[in-house]
DNA sequence: AAAATAGTGTCTATGAGACACTATAGT
DNA sequence: ACTATAGTGTCTCATAGACACTATTTT
């Protein structure tokens, strides 16, 4: 998907001096001509924790809209990709490595940044809770909780807020960046396995359930979420069991294909 | 979607000499300290055309890629949205305005253009056949054919063929860029009232059908189209009937709401 | 009358939700 | 024994496809 294919012409249509007269053009071409933005990725990082949608941000050391929380970003170095830049941001400011990266969408409004021209490819990045509540530096990274004021994926902006229930205020238009995060993930769910990025490698059902539960904000049905899953065969069972429960313990399951994501 | 909401801070978060610390910061900024991408819109303009799905695309008359075929793009200005570009690019080059315009993907491989960096953020547009076969500069302009190599939502590149079934080489990685337009048609036909962007403005339910047939490339149970249809709502009967089409005329049915896309 | 498509009614297969029931751990 | 959840079986309801049939126009 990342990778455009450009076919290779015919041999007749690219004919050696046509070939050598774009040589020249190019060799002539002004890269610094025009007046051009500034290009950064914004990744979303999502996770779920105690049962709520989460996403981790990082209080601005600099301005503009210093003090201020936003989801991790940079700007897009001239020789790399630009999930290249996404995945170099989240090791970077987040130590995080091999997190499934997704495109969201881009937003380039000529006012979003008051410095100058910024436009931003956002993508969104899934991990399971474990991996993120390790992470050190903690005065200056929240791992927020996201109220999502819309139903289904009705899309718009949402409140981002800490463990006290105090709004956090967003920097730039990331309230909005990250609700096309959620607005995305809501729609992807049912036919993309996507939930197991939001666990560990092996989960019970249940746990399963109460994840895309979290993404959706909905309840689901357990006879039918169980079919849905058992029956799409993207699930493998391991043989082992949960233990110490107070109930009856649950088969854990595992994701039989990461590498088909 | 396009028009993020920053949130006013509360009060006592934002003092004056935060304020005023800021507007002093970006004074200061220099927007030119570091290399930037060049930033293009491209406007995938889809449309059916005998049965099948087709686009408009331009002979570059230029390097890079001279003589090679493109999709209509131009470069972001400063002071204009993406949107914006796009509704622009699509007014200049093509001569329409007012059409539906869905951003799809941004493409940011290092290489994909030979000039410099260019990161280039598609959109997708429909329009219905009868407004595109008006406009002029038909050497330069081709509304070509497109063969989808894959089935369903899979994705990948596409190739375009003119009307004698001769391949036309696509300029830069519009294969792919155009592939990516196909592969959100057909998963947005189900649930969202797209089909209509590809008609004037009454239409019978076959024709409606056979427009979601080109798209998808598939054959549809006609009972179960009709069915869904009417019963989903968007539909007005006109009680206006065909005529001249030497069977039972079918009524017109117009789009209930074009607002509501 | 023939041809061709419009439009309606009904049967069936499938999948989701609802519900009842049994199973099995910890306390 | 009690509690809580795991896991299975069955019924119902909604929807899509299949099919049969009638309706209405031009030739």
């Amino acid at each position: 998907m990342s990778k455009p294919r450009t076919p290779k012409p015919p041999a007749p249509r690219r004919p050696r001096d046509e070939v050598e007269d774009e040589r020249r053009f190019l060799a002539r071409y002004d890269a610094k001509a025009f007046d051009r933005p500034s290009v950064t990725v914004d990744v979303v990082l999502v996770t779920v924790k105690t049962g709520g949608l989460a996403t981790l941000l990082l209080r601005r050391a600099d301005h503009p809209f210093k003090g201020r929380w936003a989801v991790p970003g940079g700007f897009v170095r001239m020789a790399e990709g630009l999930e290249g830049a996404a995945a170099r941001v989240l090791r970077d400011k987040c130590g995080l490595t091999g997190l499934w990266l997704e495109q969201l969408y881009t937003f380039g409004e000529p006012k979003r940044d008051p410095r100058t021209r910024v436009i931003s490819v956002a993508y969104a990045a899934l991990v399971d809770a474990s991996r993120l509540t390790a992470s050190g530096r903690l005065d200056a990274l929240q791992v927020a909780r996201i109220e999502v004021p819309w139903v289904g994926e009705t899309g718009g902006p949402v409140e981002v807020k800490d463990e006290n229930g105090q709004e956090l205020p967003l920097a730039f238009d990331h309230a909005v960046v990250i609700g096309m995060a959620i607005k995305r993930l809501r729609g992807k769910l049912d036919y993309a396995p996507i939930g197991f990025q939001l666990l560990t490698e092996q989960f019970t059902l249940l746990e399963l359930q109460r994840v895309h539960e979290a993404v959706l904000a909905r309840e689901l049905n357990k006879d039918s979420f169980r079919r849905r899953m058992l029956a799409s065969g993207m699930l493998e069972a391991t043989g082992e069991q949960e233990s110490d429960v107070g109930h009856r313990p649950a088969e854990r399951y595992r994701f039989r294909n990461r590498s088909a994501v």
